[in-house]
DNA sequence: TTTTCTTTGATTTTCGAAAATTTCTGCGCA
DNA sequence: TGCGCAGAAATTTTCGAAAATCAAAGAAAA
């Protein structure tokens, strides 16, 4: 069996940006451990890793934390998102071929698939798994023939972060019938070659999430005893 | 004493991008061990940790090893470096106060007294580590009033990275003399508030590392003993 | 009652060795 | 001579416990 290190590490990564644990929760090495049945320092070890991708917060003695949810850190990452996939996604029309079209119409068509079945159920939660992977997989595809790799890794990074901040019911999972239109449009922007309509379908498509007020939760605050009244 | 795994960690860091380690250098967690008087498992996970940053190349088990040098990942840093400093830069002019001037034109101070001792000796070596500092901070200065923690995070470690694969004696170590007078653009821009001409004067400034070929070392090939001849 | 210090308990960090895996080396066989 | 298969050596991965550090509870002093 090669990486049960890889193994652990994959799975505390769905479980983070899928949302199982509450913002700010305390992430036991020493809990964690009994679920995959491993040592504590496996366990910390891949917390580290998760850590240096954004998934986990590491504080010096202090131990790890699943990350505390923020309208800063929302828009941040949503910010990011337009600026790397703009980029990627204008560089895939100049780069890719007929190949990465049709990669692409196949992603969306699937994605589409998905999308229509929601709506006309009107209930996201049975497909939300289907859903976000299709969803990744058609934002991904869309930079894919932008020629450098490290591009694609970083967007990666932001997106599983994206994600992650995004996740939880109140949000409905950043899913929104508009998606529909605007992957349409998207698609159609990549197959027709322009960047510069491309540029305004994927700043339409990300921006909404900057302009909506983001329900938040109330977070218990550390209060100063001696500050009480 | 707070930490002894942080002080592993920046020093390693600093050892890697200082190009101590040749280009595809194991990196032995045994061997390291000694440098730093405490155990392998402490190094390991420094290791892990700078390998998510791009610091060092991990394989599962086969260990680390200090990345290789090549045209293609110099490039692709190059445009990444490209596209987050003109947002981050122009950003900066949007939501930037005469405090963030004052800050960019004492980096730049600093930097262009650096580069005016550099260029009548004519020799970099002496001030090399001085140098690289001094640069680092105007171009971190450049983009700090963006507003966006991730983006200055994730600049910090692309620029890592580029300054990694471009440390050798070949490339002088990235300094050319034009740059004195495109810092000095750069800064103009800034001063001016003028985005699109920020956009040009970013670009012409890295771009420099698109056009001129790379010298490069041949690497040894790991050769098939059937295919000897 | 409030503050400060001390002790206790819990958590994090570091360690060195055992287990698993890969790489190297030499031997036998075609 | 070339190939492939043991066995040995070296390296990586995992482990559980010891050491160090931090947080909470309780006692003593103001």
């Amino acid at each position: 069996m090669a990486g049960q290190d890889a193994d652990v590490y994959d799975d505390m990564r769905h479980r983070l940006i899928t949302g199982e644990f509450e913002y700010g929760t305390k992430l036991r090495a020493e809990k964690l451990r009994q679920d995959y049945g491993c040592s504590a320092s496996t366990v910390r070890e891949v917390l580290f890793r998760l850590s240096t991708v954004g998934l986990v917060e590491f504080q010096e003695q202090r131990g790890f934390r699943a990350p505390y949810q923020s309208v800063e850190q929302q828009h941040e990452l949503t910010h990011m998102r337009i600026l790397l996939e703009t980029e990627g996604a204008c560089q895939s029309i100049r780069l890719g071929g007929v190949e990465w079209e049709s990669r692409l119409t196949a992603a969306h068509h699937k994605l589409s698939h998905i999308e229509t079945r929601v709506r006309t159920s009107g209930d996201l939660t049975p497909l939300l798994d289907l859903w976000s992977r299709a969803e990744q997989e058609f934002h991904e595809t869309l930079i894919d023939a932008c020629g450098s790799e490290l591009l694609k890794r970083t967007h990666v990074v932001i997106y599983d972060q994206f994600r992650q901040q995004l996740v939880s019911v109140e949000t409905n999972y950043g899913y929104f019938p508009e998606n529909i239109r605007e992957h349409q449009a998207i698609l159609d922007a990549a197959l027709e070659r322009n960047e510069d309509l491309m540029r305004v379908c994927v700043n339409d498509h990300l921006a909404r999430n900057l302009t909506r007020p983001m329900p938040r939760k109330v977070y218990p605050e550390v209060f100063d005893k001696s500050s009480a009244i």
